[in-house]
Parts: structure tokens; sequence; C-alpha cells
DNA sequence: CGGGATCCTCCCTGATACTG
DNA sequence: CAGTATCAGGGAGGATCCCG
């Protein structure tokens, strides 16, 4: 999609970042991603982790990931069920950048912040 | 928000990523932040870059980076009105870790794309 | 030209209940 | 335990009109 002829800025940021964040940035996605960075878990251990998500969004966004070969899916045949979510290397490859993008937010949320007080000072 | 007590990935990636999402995670905020990076841009440029944007969305997405001090709005009282867009120091530095998330994006696509495809060819 | 205000429409999302 | 199915509400986003 988007096939545009801006021959200004087609160097090298444009393209792929909407459709990139469009695919592990659903909201729930990141926090998946992290959680798993940490190790592999089982539903209902995502389920009490990430806190806030509800069952349903949780399946919805671990179903994207798989799709999309971000995480894998094993189910294991015990009498109890038992599902374990893992990382692929493609997602071990992401968490560099989306940990560079942290530290940038991590200093400058401060400054987010201050510029949001002050806007909302301005405007009332 | 989210007072969570999770030791084990508390290290670094996962709190603020999910808030920094919120901020430039907007759907066309990306695009904004790319085309404006190539130089600053009037209103009627960005929406005809943009291109897909509708003038309702342009107008809150760039009043929410300027919100959050990633641009300056900036009037001129010409005859017709005349405002200029342009990136504060705050966003020229988040550029860097979008431009690291797009190459990965770049490099990963084709992959992504490979995985979905297997995937709804298994699950049809 | 650069928006603000309004309306309207989906889609995303949460809540709940059911299943293997 | 690990989901699926269904229903309902709210908010994101588009279209349109109007104004300085």
């Amino acid at each position: 999609m988007s096939q545009r002829n801006t021959a200004v800025t087609d160097q090298v940021t444009d393209c792929p970042l909407p459709e990139v964040l469009r695919l592990i940035g659903d909201k729930w996605c990141i926090q998946i991603l992290v959680e798993l960075g940490a190790g592999p878990r089982r539903f209902t251990q995502l389920e009490r982790a990430i806190e806030g998500v509800s069952r349903r969004m949780l399946t919805l966004n671990l179903r994207n990931l798989e799709r999309n070969g971000l995480i894998t899916r094993t189910v294991y045949p015990d009498a109890p069920p038992s599902v374990e979510y893992a990382l692929t290397p493609l997602a071990e490859d992401v968490r560099e950048p989306l940990e560079l993008l942290a530290q940038w937010a991590r200093r400058s949320i401060p400054a987010l912040m201050a510029a949001r007080h002050a806007y909302d000072a301005r405007v009332q």
C-alpha cells in the first residue's frame, strides 16, 4: 500500500514504519513481546503478568503475533492443557530497536510531560 | 499507571513503550514526523503528502504532537493564512530509534509476510 | 489557507458465558 | 487450562459544513 512518489523522503524512514506498527503496535503486543522476552510463558501466566488485558484481546494479540511469525505456540497434550508461547528469532531481533525506542522514551518522557502541562496551561 | 511488581521484567524494556506508543503511534503521527523530518511543512503540504489522512485527523494528530512538545506550530499572519510545522529537538532525537525500527522492518517484512502466508495457508 | 464543530458510522474492546 | 462465541458500549476516525 501507499504507492507514493515523494522523492524527498523516500530515502529511508517513511515506508515501513506505519506497516510495522500495525503489526506490533496493537496495544498489548509490545507487552506480550516484553514478557516473552524474559522467557517462554503459558497463557495464564501472560494473562496474569500483563494485568489489564482481557482474555479475548490476549488471544487475538497472540494469534496475530503467531500469524506474523513473531511468536511460536506449542501445545503440550497434558491432562490439564498446556500451551507455551515463545519468541521467534524474528522477534528477538526487534527487541533491540524497541529497547532503543524505550531508552528514548525514558529520557524524554519528563520533557514530554512538561510540554504537555505547558500546553494545557496555555490553552486551558 | 501500571503499578506492577514484576520483578522479572522490570529491568529495562517494559514500562515506557506502551506509553510512548500512545504518544507517537496514533496512526498518522509517524508519517507526520517523517514528513517533517525532511523539513518544515505547511498544513496543506502535509495534507497532500500524507495522502489518505482526513483534515480532521491531521489536525488532531498535529495538535497532539504539538501538545507533547514534538512539533512546533508557527503562524505567519499573511493575507492567505500560513502555518508552518516543524520538528522540535525532542522529535529529532526520536528519529534515530524510529529509523532503527524501520531498518528492522525493512529487513523483516519479507519474513513476516512469508510467516503470515504460511499461517493463513495452514489455518485457511 | 487552516482549521473548528458537528454528525454519523464502524470497529475495537470488554464482559460474560460456554467448551474441550 | 486455554481458549471460542456472542452481545453490547464507546471511542476512533471519516464526511461535511462553516468560519477567520
